[in-house]
DNA sequence: ATGGTCTCCTGTCTGC
DNA sequence: TGCAGACAGGAGACCA
């Protein structure tokens, strides 16, 4: 499931073969796409991120938006395009092909106008007074609240357990709770994570993989995540998962407070 | 405005 | 071994 760090893999890994190129074809195989034939002859603008959706900017100053949700996956080929088991849609240029995977078909692509702005990997720490102040009104928890992507573009399952571990936070917290001390840690703390996991390619407990087809590293760092029953690494309590808002979630019972 | 539930979808896991 | 049902969950729709 692609969040902030694997997209903005993509987006690096992508830039530089498709920026500058012209959309030589384009093959629909799952028409809940829509069509998008009309985009045949194009240039690649530029490749942005936005939150956990990449943005391609067109010649025309329109933006061809992929959102890859849970399964989507982008794989650049080169030479005779083959297409891979569950393709649902690709883009050819001189230089190669790029293809959007997808099992369960939740991905969108839609086109629209550019966003204004590429958000930072994490907000900036002038923000917690905001944030805080809306955190104030909430009575979710603040793991609910990090998945919230009006106020952190990006972060999702994986990385929003990680910073709380690294936070010494329980996911169980209500957001409305938190003093501006636990806030300050969490700035403290999420870049980094989000920084490594980049560096890493991104984080395959599943599906996730890269332009190229390879897995990341970063589960090899993971904390907690995915790792229920295992000895946190900090403290050797069991990690325990556990259901907040509906989604799984991992953290240590003993050192998140 | 907020929070809860449902929907989209299919591969994989679990239990009988 | 085989099958049915549960489960996974990002984000939007919908309702109270």
């Amino acid at each position: 499931m692609p969040e902030l760090p694997e997209v903005e893999t993509l987006r690096r890994q992508l830039k530089p073969l498709i920026q500058g190129r012209t959309i030589r074809g384009i093959e629909i195989f799952d028409t809940r796409l829509g069509d998008l034939s009309f985009l045949t002859g194009e240039v690649i603008e530029t490749v942005n991120r936005v939150g956990k959706m990449l943005e391609f900017i067109l010649s025309s100053r329109r933006a061809l938006t992929f959102q890859l949700r849970m399964t989507g996956r982008l794989l650049w080929q080169e030479g005779y395009f083959i297409p891979s088991p569950h393709s649902r849609f690709a883009l050819s240029f001189d230089t190669g092909t790029l293809e959007l995977i997808d099992p369960r078909r939740f991905a969108v692509i839609t086109l629209g106008d550019p966003m204004d702005f590429c958000p930072p990997l994490f907000p900036s720490e002038e923000d917690i007074p905001y944030i805080m102040s809306l955190a104030k009104r909430r009575k979710i928890t603040i793991k609910e609240l990090l998945l919230d992507q009006r106020l952190f573009p990006g972060l999702g399952n994986i990385y929003a357990c990680e910073i709380l571990h690294a936070a010494h936070l329980s996911p169980e917290r209500k957001a409305c709770d938190l003093s501006q001390e636990s806030w300050h840690l969490i700035w403290e703390v999420a870049t980094p994570i989000l920084k490594k996991a980049i560096s890493r390619r991104g984080t395959t407990v599943s599906d996730w993989r890269d332009l190229f087809g390879l897995e990341g590293e970063n589960q090899r760092f993971l904390m907690v995540y995915a790792r229920e029953s295992k000895p946190c690494p900090r403290c050797g309590t069991p990690v325990v998962r556990k259901k907040i808002g509906g989604r799984g979630t991992y953290f240590c019972p003993t050192c998140q407070k």
